[in-house]
DNA sequence: AACAATATCTGTAACGTTGCAGGTGCTTGT
DNA sequence: ACAAGCACCTGCAACGTTACAGATATTGTT
């Protein structure tokens, strides 16, 4: 009866699984597939009235653009990816990173996809497979390097990217991170105020960039209060636990033996106040500890802890945010945040807060 | 000057991405491009030497099928969903079941999506998502009730789908479980020997499919040992840790108090712990706590804690086992799985292991 | 009245893949 | 010699979407 019909035709009108297409719309509208496809769009050339009956009927059927479909024509998938290190017990966190993320994509068309990768392989191999067959529209990487050649690969082709650490490539790209020279001046004054003097850190590996920020921040602490720097190079945050435990054992059996250590992560700790308390010593006593958390749960642990909070949530937000901005092409300074620990919150019975000083105050958020 | 040349003419030959496609290699090898695509699939009618050449040609120019184009033909995403709860801080674990999912999926061509939702909301929506838009070939769900709608739902329309934990339905699915049954008794079982004799258990969610797995093999177990259960139902392993640690606090300070304490989880046995020290008890003295652990961090806190080991990255291997198989149409009874714990990991000081009674020995992983 | 501009709508083709219904040439059986 | 069968290959059409280049009707201009 109406001259769609013909269209109608040719094809079935309501796929088999019955979801509603854009021929579906357009054969109870009365109008062209065309149209009906830019009336969902909010096309400058369609009628107002056109624009809202359109869509009351897409609403009504529950049309939903079939993914394949727009990938296909437009080469846009809605997705991003999230590139994991499968290899380490470290994997903690990822799920607050994961959560955070999810909580940015709600009322997104974006999709979450995670590509797992193992430290054993060229880490190249998943961003090169992510950008090659165009799984994604961005990647999310963590474990940044400071000569980090992902982001030199995904820079030189233009793909979109976020990346958990900054550079040091004189590449302007998205990147959200902690501060961790600001923790590690915390960890060491609080460590300072309660009287020690020779302090050993439990850094990242060495290769990644936030190694540097932390050492250099405790260094410098070290250096400004007076204090003794016990070197560590044995042990990083990332090793199987029972190695951190066997080193710091080893430390602790040194002719020098520190009476303070700061730990690069709340896992680590845990087996950093085992050694401790292995060795005989009490933590709080002999010795004690400033840490990272992103959980209550490490000060759960031992209430004596000296902890800085570090927010994986804010980490997943930042990030999916930075790169949404990213693949919208917005300027990239507007991509880019540092989150900086304020306070230490040390045991009950010593002082509740030891507050940062003032110069040492966060900037803003999003600088 | 080839008589493919004409349909290279029509379309571009190497898309501006310069992905090859099937048209790329039909020109190069001058075949037709459903002969290349069924010869890359390795089709009966296709002979021998012609498939070798084009997969040859294939791997020389490292084709990779079009997503896009594979899923709007056939259907197919060769896509699996994992759907995660994202309210609780109890997320930890999901990192290893992910490390388990990917390393079943190496290899094959599925991609791992994430399909967040809060328990705040139906807890329907994100499946009804992701079977109404077809966003991916099966789903991987957890926190599985006795009647999960979910499964029925699922079930119902033939959408494959794996579980972590058991249902109460009467419906055959693909399943694995962690038997926490046994683990219940196994936790008992070495209080027991500790000389505890007043147990309380703080068990999982009651609306979760393994709260009465949990709470049936303790009331088993204590009921044997002629011990006594001391109730204690404010409290689920999967709430804020604070509040768990209160509630515990509470139960301690009842005029009959528990002296051995079975926690269901790992995070819940660190606030366990903290609420025993906090009323003054030593752990190992007084009283005696077991739990499970996923991570070695749990004994590494408190050397004294029984504690029965969780593998997650087993279960996200079988259930992502589960769930290939599940849409490879395979026998459901293929599909379903039973972790079976055998043994509790006490205080060095104490006997070492203490091993299940073989009447309690696991049955064979699948059964 | 004729023409141009505007507002609104539409058909065609293409993205890459695969099911289907042939097609071609060669071998076999009678 | 001819049909039937076989081995192997191929066009066509369609999956759902959108860019593009019109088409049509209405209004404004001269």
């Amino acid at each position: 009866m109406n001259d769609k019909a013909k269209s109608a035709e040719s094809g079935s009108l309501r796929p088999p699984d019955g979801r509603p297409t854009l021929k579906t719309i357009a054969f109870m509208t009365g109008l062209g597939v065309t149209t009906v496809s830019r009336a969902l769009k909010d096309a400058p050339d369609i009628s107002a009235d056109t624009k809202q009956r359109v869509q009351l009927v897409a609403r009504q059927v529950g049309y939903r653009p079939n993914r394949a479909g727009v990938r296909l024509r437009t080469g846009k998938t809605n997705v991003i990816s999230l590139l994991l290190n499968t290899d380490e017990q470290l994997m903690g966190f990822i799920s607050d990173i994961i959560y955070g993320i999810s909580q940015e994509l709600a009322g997104t068309p974006y999709h979450i996809i995670l590509t797992p990768y193992s430290g054993r392989n060229d880490p190249m191999d998943p961003v090169r497979y992510v950008v090659e067959t165009q799984s994604a529209d961005g990647i999310i990487i963590s474990r940044t390097e400071p000569h980090d050649q992902r982001v030199k690969y995904m820079t030189e082709r233009g793909f979109p990217f976020a990346t958990h650490g900054r550079t040091n490539l004189g590449i302007d790209h998205p990147w959200h991170d902690f501060d961790n020279h600001a923790f590690a001046r915390l960890a060491v004054g609080s460590l300072a105020a309660r009287g020690r003097r020779r302090l050993a850190l439990l850094a990242p590996e060495p290769s990644l960039s936030y190694h540097q920020h932390m050492t250099d921040g405790f260094a410098e602490a070290v250096a400004e209060a007076g204090l003794n720097e016990i070197p560590f190079k044995t042990a990083w945050v990332d090793q199987p636990i029972d190695d951190i435990r066997a080193r710091v054992m080893d430390l602790l059996n040194r002719p020098n033996r520190p009476d303070g250590i700061v730990c690069g992560s709340g896992t680590s700790a845990l087996a950093v106040v085992n050694a401790i308390e292995s060795c005989g010593l009490t933590l709080g006593r002999e010795i004690d500890v400033a840490t990272k958390q992103s959980t209550k749960l490490v000060q759960m642990f031992r209430p004596q802890l000296f902890v800085v909070n570090e927010d994986f949530r804010l980490a997943g937000r930042e990030l999916a945010r930075a790169l949404l901005g990213s693949i919208a092409s917005r300027p990239v300074r507007d991509l880019q945040s540092l989150s900086v620990p304020d306070c230490v919150v040390g045991p009950e019975e010593e002082a509740q807060l030891f507050m940062a000083k003032p110069a040492e105050l966060a900037p803003a958020l999003r600088s």
